[in-house]
DNA sequence: GATAAGATCATCT
DNA sequence: GATGATCTTATCA
């Protein structure tokens, strides 16, 4: 896919990453996710978003090129997997949250890391042009609009008003709630 | 089935 | 020293 795809506005791609396919090449293996919920991040204005408080060792990739990954650990365990978005030094990014592979829905964003073996060596990687792991170009035609649903982000209460807002996505028939 | 607790650490204050 | 963009397991009903 091109760079091109991620610098378009957040939400947009938080819905036009629904229903494509991510490819990770793992030993010598293609694992084909289909994803099937995104949730978007953006701006430093947004509470819930990692760069709210500015530009710090953390949120630093939250500036970079769109199509970076952006990869972190929280609560000890578990990897959450995140592509960057919109234009340099503006920190937006898209959390993959849940994909299908081989028919089996891996629901949750700790469990997809752990489904297709991303770990922080991901982390600030150029996903443009990455062998290991890339999106594919869609196969089929786009997804209808009828088919997206959205809804308030998970886990994010602390963030006020920006905790309310419906930014996340998941494709009907694959909802994974909690 | 539902809810609660425990795990465990990079990053920020 | 506190705290998460969470998941699994245990303990209830």
């Amino acid at each position: 896919m091109q760079r091109i795809f991620f610098q378009k506005p957040t939400l947009w791609v938080a819905k036009n990453l629904l229903g494509r396919t991510l490819i990770r090449r793992w030993r010598g293996r293609e694992i084909r996710a289909s994803i099937c919920e995104t949730e978007a991040y953006v701006g430093e204005n947004d509470l819930a978003c990692h760069a709210s408080k500015g530009r710090t060792k953390r949120s630093e990739v939250l500036f970079a090129k769109a199509g970076t990954a952006y990869v972190y650990l929280i609560y000890g365990m578990h990897y959450c997997f995140n592509v960057v978005t919109e234009k340099s030094d503006f920190p937006a990014a898209v959390l993959i949250r849940a994909v299908s592979i081989d028919g089996k829905n891996f629901s949750g964003p700790g469990r997809v890391c752990k489904a297709l073996h991303i770990d922080k060596r991901f982390h600030g990687q150029n996903l443009i042009k990455n062998k290991e792991l890339r999106f594919e170009r869609r196969l089929g035609g786009r997804l209808k609009f009828s088919q997206i649903k959205s809804g308030p982000r998970i886990g994010v209460e602390y963030a006020g008003a920006w905790a309310k807002k419906p930014w996340r996505f998941w494709t009907i028939g694959e909802r994974s709630v909690k």
